[in-house]
This record gives structure tokens, C-alpha cells and sequence, in this order.
DNA sequence: TTTCGGCAAAGTGTCGACACATTGCCGAAA
DNA sequence: TTTCGGCAATGTGTCGACACTTTGCCGAAA
């Protein structure tokens, strides 16, 4: 909600650099550029209008971010993602938001359940997949952001790119995705919001986890590659009872 | 074990900003620079000899991996850190850790599982504190290579130095820590190599959150603050009971 | 026609220079 | 002596240039 989330990002240096980053950023996101297309610093710096150094700056941070490779032979392209991918910015989304749930369901307050109420009432409106997706990844920004531990929101805010990513290549390929996300999604997000304001990290943290894996489920094929089922490592994953 | 862990991170590009980066996380974790510590980049390139860009590149990767920071002024220092920021980073490590011992208890080996006793025998024979340390991250690095999840060791990898930094500063300021730490270490680390070669997933996740946690008592004293006790939220953050 | 060698094109790594902002010192005025 | 203004010093952001490497095309030889 609210405003442009590449905004939240807290740049350390506002330099070109910076410009450079969101814009190239939000290409490969878009789709505007695809992955495997090649980046050579002096074609961007021809069309920035700058000079190499704020490219070359941006492409290394994009390479952190990983939506663009530094190959060997020296070549910058942008990444090329396949399910196996998927599945790891998933793992990783679910180390980093179950403990941020954790964290924020110690130190939530009203007025965070009232900004989700208010992401959830908006999603319930939303017209597109991407406006729904934008909404879902939103909430969950929010959360990381409550989890009141910079370095966790650091590094979910580091892998948010390729999830993005992810997602958009996802809903590229399979053009016309219906309606059902939006009722799921909605009501998932009713539940998480519950278990945020119940006082029980516990109960948040295991019920994000599950929120995250149960999503890959109505998100099913693969960004690029072509395996029609999700492998069963990210079945009950968290919370499983092989402890006893 | 084997061989210096920072050539074990794959530098993406082979350049002297590489090179710069090394040698000052080196100087930064053993604290032959200190936190508070001014760092211009034409003083660095007077130092090294290099021009300045390599020198920049280096320090925003410095600032990337939290050892550094620019201020708002445009100075950069050295980042001091409190006893929160300890307390930030342990939760990071648990987060991404016990995700990362799931992974790895799903496809352990026996080679795994020597590879570590190994490690623990080294353990035994410590001389030397920082020695002690130095296997015990170790260890938890092998883990999380062993996890099959790249994205999840990158995020690892990306907050390590900030804990080898925490840990130095504790160290540096309790001058002699007995060695019964050794001995606290060791057995954590044969229970935890139990949990990871039983194929228990969950076990694996509990007992490495577990061992993280209870790290944090045997090393009690801040690095810069001055709090006594460590705050209450880091007790029983994983596996509790609230769910129910 | 195929293969090999070399040459041009393109790209990265690195450098030194300049412009601008900020800092801190020093002297002048009160 | 204290305070204020300005000037030098320091530092970052940016730029264009050069060296070296790799790529890929093209023509010559087999």
C-alpha cells in the first residue's frame, strides 16, 4: 500500500548509481529485459548518459541481488532462474519471515493489525494478479519491517528481487491466471494476521512458514523450467514432527 | 579445518578490489582497526597503492557485510556495535541456520558426519580461544554448504563477519575466558551432529536453533555495550510452546 | 568447402583528474 | 577573550582514457 516500495529501500549513497539500479531493476522485473540478455557497462553508460563508474556500480549490486550473473568469461547477463531457484528463494523466504513473524508477534501492537486489515481489504479489491501480488509481497514487507531486527529486514529485502522475479516470470508464463489466488490469498492473510495479534510467536511464526509454503501451491509451474510438480522437499518443512 | 575460509567465498570477480576487501576484513575482525575508525578511500589508496576504485568497491562491499558505514555526512567508519546488534545477528544466524540444518539432515552422509567429528576432535585440542572459535564458525559454515541451498549460504556468508566481529569484541573485552567453553562447545556440537545424522529434518532445525541460543550464555558480556544480562527475547524463541 | 590464423571490435579493470560539498582551522572584528 | 566569516584541506561523485583480455569475424591456405 501506501507508496512506491523500491522507495522504502533506504539508499546509503544517493548517487547515479542508485537511478541506475532502480531503473534496471525494475526492468528485469518487468520483463523489459530477459534473462540471459547480456549488460555491458559501456552500452549502459551510452544509454544513462553517464559515465561507467554509477553503472558499474548498480550492476554489482544487482549481481548481489542476484538478477544479474558475472560469468566467468568476464560477461554480465541477467540471471536465468529455474524451479530449483524458486524453491530456494522460498527456503530462504521462509527461514527469514518466520522468524521475522516471531519477532513481530512479540511487539505487535493495533495499529499493526490495522495496516493489514487495511493491505487486506485492498487486496480483496485488487483488478490484477500483479496488483495482487504487489499487495502480498507488501504485507510481508511489513512484517519484516516490524520484526524490529534491521538485519533480518536486510536480508529479506536482499533475496525480494529474485522473488519478485520469480513471480513475474511465473505469471509471464502461464498468461492467464484465474481469480481463485485472490480468495486464498485474502484469507491466508486473515489467518497470519491472527496468529501476529494472538501475543504467540510461536503460533506466528509456524503459521508464516506455512503461509509461504502453501503459496508455492497455487503458484505451481516453474519460471522456466519445465518439472510439472513441486518437488516434496518443501512438504512440511517447518513444524514437522519428526522430533519425537 | 582444511584451508582459510575467506578463499572458500568465491569472489564473483578476481580484481584488487578483491584483495582490498580481504585485507581489511581482516584488519577490521582482528581489530587492528576499530570500530569508530575513519576510512577515506584516497588514504586507503595512498595505503594499498591501488587507485581509488578498487578502494570504493571494497568498502561498499564492507558496508554490504555491516562492517562498515556511510554516514549520512558522507564519512565512513567503521561500524561500532552493541549488545542489541549481537542480539540481531544471533537471531539472523538462528533463522537462516536451523533452515539450513533441515536442509542438510534431509541429505547427511556418512562423509558429512565424519567431516564433523573431525572438526569436533580439532575442537578438543584447542590451545587457544580464537583457535576455538575460528572451528566452531567453521562448522557451522560446512553446514550450511552442506544445506543444498545457495541463496541460503549466501545469506549466511553475508552476516558472518558481523558475528566474527561481535565474537572478537566480546573476546577482546573479557580478556581471559576460561576454557570451560571448550568443553560446552564440543558436547553441543556432538549432540548436534546426532540431530543432523538421524534424518530427522525437524530435530536437525531444533537442536541447531538450540545450540545458537544457548551459544549466546557462554558468551554473555556485550562487545561495546554494557548491559549485564542478555534480554529475555532471545529465550525460547524456537520450538516454544505458545502454539497450543 | 573447411580449417586455421590473425585482426578488428567490444568489454573489463584500473587509473588520474576535476567539480562540488563538507570540515576544520585561522584570523579578524567586536 | 570570544565569535564570526572565509579559506584551505579533505573527501566523495563522476568522468574520460588507457591497457589488457576475450570475442568473433574474415580472409587465406589446404
Amino acid at each position: 500500500m501506501s507508496r512506491d516500495p523500491q522507495v522504502s529501500s533506504t539508499p546509503s549513497r544517493r548517487n547515479l548509481a542508485h537511478e541506475v539500479l532502480l531503473s534496471l531493476r525494475s526492468e528485469i522485473i518487468s520483463g523489459k529485459m530477459k534473462p540471459g540478455d547480456s549488460l555491458s557497462e559501456p552500452a549502459l553508460a551510452k544509454r544513462f548518459e553517464f559515465s561507467r563508474a554509477p553503472i558499474r556500480e548498480a550492476l554489482i549490486e544487482l549481481e548481489r541481488e542476484g538478477l544479474v550473473q558475472f560469468e566467468s568469461t568476464g560477461r554480465t547477463r541477467i540471471r536465468t532462474l529455474d524451479e530449483s531457484d524458486f524453491d530456494e528463494v522460498m527456503d530462504a523466504r521462509v527461514a527469514l519471515e518466520s522468524m521475522g513473524a516471531r519477532r513481530a508477534a512479540a511487539v505487535w501492537t493495533a495499529k499493526d493489525s490495522a495496516w493489514i486489515e487495511k493491505n487486506i481489504a485492498a487486496e480483496a479489491k485488487a483488478s490484477s494478479l500483479s496488483q495482487l501480488s504487489r499487495l502480498d509481497i507488501e504485507l510481508h514487507e511489513y512484517v519484516m519491517t516490524r520484526c524490529g531486527n534491521q538485519r533480518l529486514l536486510t536480508l529479506w529485502q536482499s533475496i525480494r528481487w529474485q522473488f519478485e522475479m520469480c513471480l513475474a516470470l511465473t505469471h509471464r508464463s502461464q498468461q492467464k491466471q484465474a481469480f481463485q489466488p485472490r480468495n486464498i490469498t485474502t484469507d491466508a492473510h486473515r489467518h497470519l494476521l491472527a496468529a501476529l495479534a494472538s501475543g504467540k510467536p510461536e503460533l506466528a511464526a509456524q503459521k508464516m512458514a506455512a503461509h509461504i509454503e502453501h503459496s508455492l501451491e497455487w503458484s505451481p509451474a516453474a519460471p522456466v523450467a519445465e518439472k510439472p510438480k513441486r518437488s516434496a522437499r518443501t512438504k512440511a518443512s517447518v513444524g514437522g514432527e519428526d522430533v519425537a
